[in-house]
RNA sequence: GCCGAUGUGGCGAAAUUGGUAGACGCACCAGACUCAAAAUCUGGCGUGGUUCACCCCACGUGCCGGUUCGACUCCGGCCAUCGGCACCA
């Protein structure tokens, strides 16, 4: 029979819409699944073959869970608010909603022609003033708690995008958009407070099945350090400098101290070389933290003349310096050098001639090189502290200073706020006004959404405002605290706040008295299982984390974590193993794929190409070899005979196999999964038939991954009702070993033969038929026996002298 | 520099977590079918040696060493590739 595909995954398709058959209900009495993928961006270049890679995982997962009596939740949605359409929009001089709209059409259709199990009446669109009615909500909650803040602060901006950007978003200098350069500039910019749930977001993590990658990465991207600050007196003054350091125990070796260009406390010390000081602030302030960052090799610096600080510890005066290399954004913007156990800190003492004093036993000399292999040792040169192990002489330390007001213990973390606004047009608008008396004032919440206006042009404005504030009579409006006449914020959100909560908004989609229902949210969160790529670790995760925290904290959802678990796929590389880009020339077009193949080739293949987390090139004959395996199970239809129960000779086949599919789906060994079906199939056509309950429990394991085609079969053999409401498969583990095993016989490590025993042979059953066999008998004849060792049912080995 | 991952046939890979290395698929080779080709089916397919052939033997999972009756798997030391972070005190 002719596998008609294209005729079938239509008819289905068209079958599971008509008869809902993935529609999400919520029916408490079940159990129940939320699978979640990362929604996609609506691009103009349509649906990459990546985003098949992640959708058809959860699907697998979800459609089994179905199956097992689930009542599941899979949901699909737009994140379609971004630049990328935005200059699309600019370039074509078309409606950037417009473009939205086509493109989120198209995205559409192709995902349903891939047979996703999405439930597709609760489909949200974050450019949709019903939607993102909500995300302001959330910001002007954000806003009332205090961890939304306007702030001048130097940001990262985009030369060619003409756009703020948050530090996670620059990459190598470069914005991670366009690739264009970054520099520093000076704006007032809201600002989230991620900072103050720094401690929750790293500590959490444990409570978490996040693979560890994600956790690893996210742990150091937060960065938390435990340490110390201390107070070092400015001579002669009342005037304290603090610092941060996570080795208390070296500061018998602190020779001098860093501050930051930036370091407010200059402003008001009677530095004697002033303008030496304010020359190298300028010049500083010239580059962008990249820069400052790569030419890290040199050290550069100007002592502050006239000015010293007093080692808390041992009371000697130190030198004070200013240095770029000492960031004011992080722990104090001041340092202690202790050049002796530190690189940096060595570098520049050896380019300033700055004294080097060892405080930790160890090999090398200091004079030569700075010593930092540290983390054991004795203390030396360091009074009360010297002879003590580095580790308790970091705690006396301490509390040395707790005692004697000198300083005390402080956990810092790398993570910063969060950037929160965007000078561009297709943004969420934030919800704020401007008035000359009452300063920044919340819309109220009753006039949510505040609709991003109608603009004829978008293009960002040369000085760096938000296109928004040429369209002034939307921009003036009256203060909705005293009724003055105010001024509307008109930067936007980031494209990272829509997609901070829609998760939330899917369990309950239509609501439009709350973000959703709490009967609801109580039932379906949290998400069971998330998957989704590597490069959200550190940006849409975080993020996402966080807001869902402070949700929590304000009582909106009822979990401290959105996400229960999250896993991530490899990318799918083009033919030549490189990333797939247009550029490269090497895209591949999941439409074609399924024009010439089918969607349920275009699902196995993506699922069989290797392991699930690892990156894979595409290849096309590999595709087509998914596709004979698609033929052959479509032809199980000719040599289908009657019976109701699996055949003895098939009978261990199957429940092995539906014991290896059902785990290794779990573990997202779905390559594996596929491979043993393939052997089962090899098996069957061996044979040379298939009855009805071997035809049943084959097409049902492959269901997941192929669901149009075994559909199909189920209704033509004339099974009741539907695949998709049947039960998983059972197996039974006794029946999933043969009846004759063969163990292989080694001596001495080496393979020398194999043997046949019965299942469940004694160790003396096997040694018997081991001494039997000739091949045995020719390598122990003579040599004394040393040892016997059997493994039940694995192998028998045998030690020879 | 730091953190993480990976390294196995011509290629994508697998190995029940210490127990027959290379399942499954691709490519390739041979045969069948065909006037022929495609498709399909059957068989072969790590390297080397030996043999008419079946058999058999040795070697083989990035490199060096170790533990073990037995190592892709564990331990120690390197090398390479790819990600992430990077003057974070």
């Amino acid at each position: 029979m002719d596998y008609k595909f294209t005729e079938i995954e239509k008819k289905w398709q068209d079958i599971w819409e008509k008869e809902q058959a993935f529609k999400a209900t919520n029916d408490f009495t079940k159990p129940k699944f939320y699978g979640l993928i990362e929604f996609p961006y609506p691009s103009g270049n349509g649906l990459h073959v990546g985003h098949p890679k992640s959708n058809t995982a959860i699907d697998i997962i979800s459609r089994k869970r179905r199956m097992e009596g689930y009542n599941v939740l899979y949901p699909m949605g737009w994140d379609a608010f971004g630049l990328p359409t935005e200059n699309f929009a600019i370039k074509n001089k078309i409606h950037p909603a417009i473009v939205t709209k086509q493109n989120v059409d198209r995205f559409r259709e192709q995902l349903k022609k891939i047979g996703f199990s999405f439930d597709w009446d609760r489909e949200v669109d974050t450019t949709d003033p019903k939607y993102y009615r909500w995300t302001q909500w959330i910001f002007l909650q954000l806003y009332k708690k205090g961890l939304a803040y306007k702030a001048e602060i130097p940001i990262n901006f985009c030369t060619s995008c003409k756009v703020g950007l948050a530090n996670e978003e620059v990459v190598n200098g470069a914005c991670e958009r366009c690739g264009g350069e970054v520099v520093q500039k000076v704006k007032s910019q809201w600002m989230l407070k991620i900072t103050e749930y720094a401690e929750r977001l790293y500590d959490d993590l444990d409570d978490t099945d996040f693979i560890e990658k994600v956790k690893i990465q996210q742990r150091n991207w937060i960065g938390k350090s435990k340490g110390a600050e201390v107070k070092f007196k400015i001579t002669g003054t009342d005037e304290e400098l603090v610092v941060f350091t996570t080795r208390a125990d070296t500061l018998f070796g602190a020779t001098y101290m860093v501050l930051s260009p930036e370091h407010k406390v200059l402003e008001t010390l009677n530095i004697e070389n002033r303008d030496e000081v304010k020359a190298y602030q300028a010049e500083a302030a010239k580059k962008s933290e990249f820069e400052r960052t790569e030419m890290n090799k040199d050290k550069t610096g100007v002592m502050l003349n006239g000015v010293t600080a007093t080692n808390p510890v041992n009371g000697k005066e130190i030198p004070i310096w200013i240095s770029d290399y000492v960031l004011a954004s992080y722990g104090t913007g001041a340092i202690m050098a202790v050049p002796a156990h530190d690189d940096r800190d060595w570098a520049f003492a050896k380019k300033f001639n700055m004294p080097i004093i060892q405080v930790i036993t160890g090999e090398g000399d200091v004079n030569e090189k700075a010593n930092v292999d540290v983390e054991t040792g004795t203390m030396m040169n360091s009074g009360f502290l010297d002879g003590l192990e580095v580790k308790d002489a970091i705690e006396k330390m301490i509390a040395y200073l707790e005692e004697n007001n000198l300083g005390k213990a402080k956990t810092n973390f790398k993570l910063r706020d969060w950037v929160f606004s965007r000078q561009r047009y297709w943004g969420e608008p934030i919800p704020m006004v401007h008035c000359e008396k009452c300063g920044w004032v919340p819309l109220p919440e009753e006039s949510l959404p505040l609709e991003l206006p109608y603009a004829e042009s978008y293009e960002p404005t040369d000085n760096g405002e938000s296109p928004l504030a040429n369209l002034t009579d939307w921009v003036n409006t009256t203060c909705p605290h005293c009724g003055a006449p105010a001024k509307r914020e008109t930067d936007t959100m980031p494209n990272w706040a829509g997609s901070s909560w829609y998760f939330i908004r899917y369990i309950d989609p239509h609501n439009d008295k709350e973000i959703a229902d709490k009967e609801l949210l109580k039932y379906w969160m949290p998400i069971d299982w998330y998957n989704g790529g590597m490069e959200h670790t550190t940006l849409h995760l975080l993020y996402s984390r966080f807001w869902h925290k402070f949700l929590y904290d304000i009582g909106v959802v009822p979990t401290k974590e959105p996400y229960q678990k999250r896993t991530s796929h490899g990318m799918i590389l083009g033919s030549n193993g490189e990333k797939m880009s247009k550029s490269r020339g090497n895209v591949i077009n999941p439409d074609d794929m399924i024009d010439r193949y089918g969607a349920d080739t275009l699902r196995m293949y993506e699922m069989f190409m290797g392991a699930f987390d690892q990156a894979a090139p595409w290849s096309e004959q590999s595709v087509k070899g998914c596709f004979r395996f698609l033929e052959k199970v479509y032809n199980l239809m000719d040599i289908l005979v009657d019976g109701d129960a699996y055949s003895a000779d098939l009978e261990t086949a199957i429940h092995k196999t539906i014991k290896k599919v059902s785990n290794d789906y779990e573990k997202m060994k779905f390559n594996t999964a596929i491979a043993g079906l393939m052997e089962l199939i090899n098996e069957i056509n061996k044979k040379g038939e298939i009855n009805k309950a071997e035809l049943k429990t084959f097409i049902t394991l492959l269901n997941p991954v192929a669901p149009h085609i075994t559909e199909e079969m189920w209704e033509q053999a004339g099974f009741e009702g539907r695949l998709y409401q049947t039960t998983w498969p059972e197996f039974d583990e006794a029946k999933t070993v043969d009846s004759t095993l063969e163990i292989p016989v080694q001596i001495n490590g080496k393979l020398r033969a194999v043997v046949n025993v019965a299942k469940g042979a004694s160790a003396e059953d096997v040694e018997k038929v081991a001494f039997e066999n000739e091949e045995i008998l020719k390598f122990t004849e003579g040599k004394e026996i040393v040892k016997k060792i059997y493994v039940p049912e694995r192998i028998y080995t045998i030690v020879v002298k």
